[in-house]
RNA sequence: GGUGCGUUAGUUCAGUUGGUUAGAAUGCCUGCCUGUCACGCAGGAGGUCACGAGUUCGAGUCUCGUACGUUCCGCCA
């Protein structure tokens, strides 16, 4: 029977015998004296074989990463290692028994991603991802003993779901019974956690599985975990508040930080103006600035009809050659920005690409300082026009180290616009077809619904979004209205959302909620950049699971079974 | 659907203008070593240069294609 784990022994426990188990990590022959690192979820202690011992030579085949059991007797070091948490004392070997050989392992901690994923339950042996799952279970627990203590009720609700073809793809599963009917895997539970509310529940909350069919990017998997809350008979700041106690807390046990709450509100208007984004990395300023107005009165194609939106970055003309501009400008187009311009001043005298274009007044408008370097993008979108110069704020702030990685600083962006166009200037919603519009816009509607703003909200920190949500319809004549705004025949609202709808009729609470992603703010905690640092299990960029090597073909008579043929 | 970067020993990488037998570190194996903790010393094995085609007297190196990994754009109500 085990006695102790690896980690927790101290000097606390000389003289006592004790049974250990762990893998072996690392073996240090020193022809007659061995040492043997013994590591385990705890941690390390190390373990000294002396050759006199009967057992010495059953160590012959002991290999790094070997499993074995060790007994023996805790006792003081000879040579004490201030390195470690057990450096103090060692385990004095009176038995060794090897359980589980371990051949060379493929990979190391710098192995490349494709071999790490491969072998992904090697790379879940080091103590740094370790941590983080440890964190993850903690996280866990804080966010369910927060919502029980608040009244919620964890409830769990289907996997197998029915496909809902707005917003991203589907995950398809065939129906064996109904042969070429299909369930769908949730992108996200949003009807259920609405009926439940019109049965009664009140507080809901779920940690739910949710999966979406997009291509995948360093924040974003196909499956991914979501706090799901939703509520009935709260005002949108009751909510909010509720919600920051949550996150202040997880933040004070984890990480020891204290959030400042309220989070500051900010107008999606506001920060689309301001950032340039709906998830504002709010760490560092460089604020937008925006010269339409200025510039429209000059005589040139650049400028006419479109928006020009610049940002200033002091002290750093010298930083941006010509070949940096280059790789900016490229940037900029890519995130469909027409074009860079750019205004530098040093020893008080102007250049730039644009310089011939600016007269003296204009160039004394721009308040520029020595050293300065000014970028302009112009594009007749406003909303593109600040977003592409949003992005190029985040990557300048990045590469100029202008981010202060020990501000831990939340944002509520809130009153998202209800809907927006899309490409081919369809009117679709920008949340989803229950967003509850704001009272005072309601009369908007019908009118000019671009006009109309919504009871929303997106928790954004670090420049990611961590959660957002938004207050529901339960009126039906206002939900009427954004149907027929999205030109959603009255036959699709019965084949997509009918169960709602119904449910509409008998007794619909006023509700609302929102949902965070788990891993987001794991990446938040602990720091990282890539979400697949905090799936135990990630896939690849193509979604494949290098390790289960799936997904993958099937029997013939599994798809004979569900009435499936492949053709291809 | 598109874009940039990458793929050489078990692992991490280097490889010059296209030119002899493709190198290093680490890991692995063997021997020596009784206080190491990145143990040390000596020796050894280990390669379909991702795959396919092309250019060339000659390709790890140049060109094209494919696959895979990854970044970003589109996409993600």
């Amino acid at each position: 029977m085990r006695t102790n784990y690896n980690g927790e022994l101290t000097k606390q426990n000389l003289g006592q015998d004790v049974v250990l188990y762990g893998w072996v990590n690392k073996i240090r022959k020193l022809g007659g004296l061995i040492f043997i690192d013994l590591r385990d979820i705890s941690g390390i202690s190390q373990v000294v074989v002396r050759p006199e011992k009967d057992f010495y030579n059953t160590t012959e085949s002991i290999t790094n990463e070997s499993v074995i059991e060790v007994k023996g007797k805790v006792i003081l070091r000879e040579n004490p290692n201030p390195k470690i948490k057990t450096g103090e004392i060692e385990i004095d070997a009176t038995s060794i028994k090897l359980l589980s050989k371990s051949e060379a392992l493929p990979i190391d901690k710098n192995s490349n991603d494709e071999i790490k994923l491969k072998y992904r339950y090697l790379d879940l042996r080091r103590e740094e991802l370790q941590s983080i799952f440890k964190t993850k279970s903690k996280v866990l627990s804080i966010v369910r003993n927060y919502l029980n203590d608040n009244n919620f009720i964890e409830c769990e609700t289907p996997i197998l779901c029915k496909s809902t073809p707005e917003g991203a793809r589907d995950y398809l599963v065939p129906s064996r019974i109904f042969k070429g009917e299909f369930y769908a895997l949730p992108q996200s539970p949003q009807i259920l956690k609405q009926l439940l509310m019109v049965a009664g529940m009140d507080r809901y909350y779920q940690i739910a599985k949710c999966f979406r069919d997009e291509d995948l990017r360093a924040d974003r998997q196909p499956e991914f975990t979501q706090i799901d809350i939703e509520t009935s008979f709260l005002e949108q700041d009751e909510l909010l508040t509720i919600m920051e106690g949550m996150y202040k807390k997880i933040f004070k046990e984890i990480l020891n930080v204290e959030l400042k709450i309220p989070f500051e509100r900010i107008k999606w208007d506001d920060a689309i103006k301001d950032y340039g984004s709906d998830k504002p990395d709010t760490r560092f300023d460089l604020k937008l600035i925006h010269l339409t107005d200025l510039f429209n009165g000059i005589d040139s194609p650049l400028f006419k009809d479109k928006y020009s939106i610049a940002i200033k970055v002091n002290d750093s003309s010298n930083y941006f050659s010509r070949k940096k501009i280059e790789e900016l400008t490229e940037f900029i187009k890519k995130h469909s920005g027409d074009n860079l311009l750019y205004v530098k001043k040093s020893d008080d005298s102007y250049s730039g690409s644009i310089i011939k274009l600016l007269n003296e007044d204009i160039l004394s408008n721009l308040n520029m300082s020595n050293s300065d370097i000014l970028f302009i993008t112009t594009k007749s979108n406003y909303v593109k026009a600040c977003n592409a110069m949003g992005s190029l704020r985040s990557r300048v702030a990045s590469e100029l180290d202008l981010i202060d990685k020990n501000i831990y600083d939340f944002k509520w962006i809130v009153e998202f616009p209800l809907f927006e166009l899309n490409e081919e200037g369809e009117i679709t919603s920008s949340h989803h077809p229950f967003t509850r519009p704001l009272k005072e816009h309601e009369k908007y509607l019908l009118a000019d619904p671009l006009k109309v703003y919504s009871y929303s909200y997106d928790l954004v920190a670090f420049g990611y979004e961590l959660g957002g949500g938004s207050l529901r319809i339960y009126e039906e004549d206002i939900q009427e209205k954004v149907f027929s705004i999205l030109k959603i025949s009255k036959e699709d609202q019965r084949n997509k959302f009918g169960y709602l709808l119904d449910a509409m009729k008998y007794g619909f609470p006023p509700h609302g909620g929102l949902a965070f992603g788990l891993e987001r703010t794991m990446m938040v905690l602990t720091g990282t950049d890539n979400i697949r640092d905090v799936i135990l299990f990630p896939k690849t960029t193509t979604a494949q699971d290098l390790m289960l090597d799936c997904p993958s073909n099937v029997d013939e008579a599994q798809l004979k079974d569900l009435g499936l043929k492949i053709s291809l």
